[in-house]
DNA sequence: ATTAGGG
DNA sequence: CCCTAAT
């Protein structure tokens, strides 16, 4: 108990430790997963500066067959990174960057603008820049020291909002790369307006009061500040975050401010990454992976029980990248971040070590520190097995037409998917073997086409029946 | 707490 | 990926 607390509470000096000696040899399992977000950003920085660890860890990732059971999750990392450092990442990036300005600046007002100074300070301390957003990420990206004051900054940034600040204002963007002093200033701040607050009710406007809490209904300002103190929760951002292409701009933004908040903070992240790949030395992998999203932020949040203020992970809660633009709009797979295949690999191997069912334990043992869940992996393989009786279908016709066929999977983890399923069948899977055989048969008699077939089979696989 | 199943 | 029911 102790030691974990005191474990979280270094946590800084151990990304020091880790990043020093490129050698990572994780102690703890807890003590990695702490880690293993706060190293987000100086792994980004790692792989865009020197190009020399990148390509060892490339090669090191070609054969992710190694069996370092251990350092599995990092490499995992590792490529991720490499993927990002390709243009796509870039690409998203921008992206991300316009978002936030459009974010941003209706509200350059009320907290957007101490944050901002915040930002500015920072940015300020290192090369003192001035004022601007291209300035911001120059001084943040040119400071070659940057990466490891900015994980202690984080750290105790983070220590001393969850400490100090009663309200969660400031909470929601613990990723921001601030310093310590700026944070405390902020929370005095934030101390003052309520106290001065308390003294002239009148000043309600300024700050809202837990008072007009009920009161609040359309009017902006009150409706803005409530949020910020009914600490929202992540389905509640997310709705407004997508609200907010809908609405109109000012009202949508002020509901949002603290999510452009703390965009603020990982903006500097990216906008930082993005800087240093100029080019970029892309097409560092063998080709097959298809590039997941950004997969900045490591740990999906599990459904946070009670959103309570004193709730701590802040720093995940919203550092959500979800930069799955196609799966936003729909209401689930918010957090959906693409299986590599070194993940199916894991997996695969998982079940044919520990069989089906037992999802704790392949978790456990080859998905540890990482933010797969149980569910995530059984979910995984049940997609596999859909996915492998696709590919039998659609391996005879790929022959006769020359269709690429879309496969993102090869051909050696088809196979032993396939074997899989043969050993063990999913539970109930509506006649895992059966029906996978009759829509093999019928798939290649009844169509002739590609893309029918997949349809075809999945709706056949899925089907129940009566 | 884990798992299965469905969406 | 998410949610829920069942165990």
């Amino acid at each position: 108990m102790d030691q974990q607390e005191y474990l979280r509470k270094h946590s800084n000096v151990k990304c020091q430790r880790v990043r020093v000696e490129e050698s990572f040899v994780p102690a703890l399992q807890d003590e990695e997963m702490e880690v293993e977000h706060l190293l987000e950003q100086h792994r980004n920085d790692r792989v865009s500066m020197d190009a020399d660890s990148l390509d060892s860890h490339a090669t090191l990732n070609g054969k992710h067959d190694l069996g370092l059971e251990v350092l599995d999750g990092f490499l995992d990392d590792v490529e991720i990174d490499d993927l990002e450092g390709t243009n796509v990442f870039s690409g998203a990036c921008e992206e991300y960057f316009l978002d936030f300005e459009f974010d941003n600046n209706p509200e350059v007002l009320g907290f957007g603008l101490s944050d901002c100074s915040l930002l500015q300070n920072s940015s300020s301390e290192s090369h003192s820049s001035g004022f601007s957003g291209s300035s911001i990420v120059g001084g943040v990206s040119e400071s070659p020291k940057v990466p490891i004051a900015q994980s202690e900054y984080k750290n105790d940034s983070l220590d001393g909002t969850a400490s100090h600040d009663p309200h969660d204002a400031f909470r929601n963007n613990p990723s921001q790369p601030s310093n310590g002093d700026c944070m405390y200033s902020i929370s005095l701040d934030m101390k003052h307006l309520h106290a001065f607050n308390n003294n002239h009710p009148l000043a309600g406007g300024i700050l809202s009061s837990e008072n007009e809490k009920d009161s609040v209904k359309k009017v902006q300002p009150p409706a803005l500040r409530e949020k910020r103190f009914r600490k929202p929760t992540k389905r509640y951002i997310e709705e407004f975050s997508n609200m907010r292409s809908k609405e109109k701009v000012s009202e949508a933004a002020a509901k949002t401010k603290h999510l452009s908040l703390s965009s603020c903070g990982e903006l500097n992240t990216r906008l930082k990454a993005l800087r240093k790949i100029p080019g970029d030395t892309c097409s560092n992998r063998n080709n097959d992976v298809r590039l997941p999203e950004l997969k900045i932020c490591k740990g999906r949040p599990k459904k946070e029980k009670f959103e309570s203020d004193k709730e701590p992970l802040s720093s995940e809660s919203e550092d959500e990248c979800m930069t799955l633009k196609k799966s936003r709009s729909k209401d689930r797979r918010k957090n959906q971040r693409l299986w590599t295949l070194p993940e199916v690999v894991k997996l695969v191997d998982g079940i044919s070590e520990y069989g089906i069912g037992q999802w704790t334990n392949i978790k456990r043992f080859f998905f540890d520190s990482s933010y797969r869940t149980p569910t995530d992996i059984r979910d995984k393989w049940r997609n596999l097995l859909r996915a492998s009786s696709a590919y039998k279908s659609i391996d005879e016709e790929a022959e006769q037409n020359d269709q690429p066929s879309l496969r993102p999977l090869p051909f050696d983890v088809v196979h032993r998917v396939r074997e899989l399923a043969k050993i063990h069948p999913y539970p109930r899977v509506h006649g895992s073997k059966k029906s996978r055989v009759r829509v093999c048969t019928s798939a290649v008699d009844g169509q002739s086409k590609g893309s029918p077939a997949i349809s075809l089979g999945k709706r056949n696989l899925r089907r129940k029946y009566t």
